[in-house]
DNA sequence: TAGTGGTCTAGACCACCGG
DNA sequence: CGGTGGTCTAGACCACTAA
């Protein structure tokens, strides 16, 4: 996939300072003769990067590095918690896994019966050592299958990835402020002053399955989260 | 723009029925004859349904339309409040509305400096009748000349665009839940139990000038961000 | 294997910006 | 006006799915 390496070509040029913030970088016709690649390429890889936020198209003038390229390192995507802090920093704790029927609200967005069944997990997550966020995890299991403890104690993504060899490719989300309930309060260690911030998600696979429904509930001094809006419509 | 007004074509037949939830639509090649227009066109038209959540493309099986294709209308912009809400339930008183220099911080983001002028606006925002929404705008007087309090009163994005006649082209921000302070407390009426959702937002005009350095901070219980993400990188 | 979507190309043409 | 990015095209070829 040749626009992918173009991206990512420029985005180290940009990491790496080689193309500098609030600059001009070269022209798409400078690229694409370096780079010995299509024009449509190159705009392609640029489609990306105006996404992502790393870089702002001015026709007639050219293409410039944003001011602001680096707060883009908070821009992570929601799929996975484990993937979003550094390595050791998070620890896992299952507090409740099960099997059960889904409700109505849940199975409509699973797409499947309330009669089909589902794990329920509760997961506490400990960021240097303190209980930060509390997760509860609905997935059919017929669609994710051979689940157990181990795994859970992990991550559930890098299992989805690595041995069921499944392709996440979309998910919906929520975010919303709320009072923690009861089982928040004391697992959280919270008295009724507190707040969280909830996201609300549903994931799917690349066949269109939607595998998981999960409400992520994190302590508001844990989180940011922060995005871009380009243009169209 | 032949893409965008495919893109139209698309979404009224998704919006009218005509292409139901969780079914097939036609394929490429029937839309691109139908259409009379090139298939790389209409690629580009479903590159945008899918980033918005509309559809889902599944490589040699076909184009499905999404399960949940009517909750995007939650998919709000975050540019402008004033667009969110219904026509007349939404009103808006100004608080304060002064000229001063910036902090060092919103001078950054702003790409300004400390010892240029910007006006500084607090309003509230009713939303039948109830205080809703606290706004804590910041913009550089020299890029938003002509500001009065009639237009306070009213809508700053429709004074841009109308009267102005600039482009809006991005917007970044981040979402973060926060405690509120004594002006929040008083003017929202709140206790100190209370917390709100906070939205910090700057955003560009389409020459890539940041005109606007805001904050604004929700009752939880009228705030719910949407979205979705797609697979790339 | 036939049908479908995804990538890539070369080139025409348009829209916009700046001197 | 020349230089820049944006749109659109026709067509080649690849990757994947399902029968």
């Amino acid at each position: 996939m040749k626009y992918m390496d173009v991206a990512t070509y420029i985005r180290e040029k940009i990491d790496s300072g080689k193309y500098s913030y609030g600059k001009k970088m070269p022209t798409i016709a400078e690229l694409s003769t370096n780079l010995k690649v299509s024009a449509m390429t190159i705009k392609k890889a640029l489609d990306l990067l105006s996404a992502q936020g790393y870089i702002e198209r001015r026709r007639g003038s050219g293409i410039f590095v944003k001011m602001n390229a680096d707060s883009i390192k908070k821009r992570i995507p929601l799929t996975g918690n484990s993937s979003r802090f550094p390595e050791g920093k998070l620890e896992t704790k299952v507090l409740k896994f099960g099997v059960n029927n889904p409700t109505k609200e849940i199975a409509d967005k699973l797409q499947i019966k309330t009669t089909d069944f589902i794990y329920t997990i509760h997961r506490i997550r400990l960021l240097n050592n303190k209980p930060t966020i509390m997760e509860y995890v609905h997935m059919p299991i017929d669609v994710i299958p051979g689940i157990n403890i181990d795994i859970l104690e992990h991550s559930i993504y890098d299992y989805i990835r690595n041995d069921l060899k499944r392709k996440i490719s979309s998910s919906d989300f929520e975010i919303t402020g709320v009072r923690p309930n009861e089982e928040d309060k004391e697992v959280l260690g919270l008295d009724d002053n507190a707040f969280l911030m909830q996201i609300i998600q549903i994931v799917y696979f690349d066949d269109g399955t939607a595998f998981e429904y999960s409400v992520n509930k994190h302590l508001p001094e844990e989180f940011v989260y922060a995005s871009v809006i380009t243009d169209f419509l």
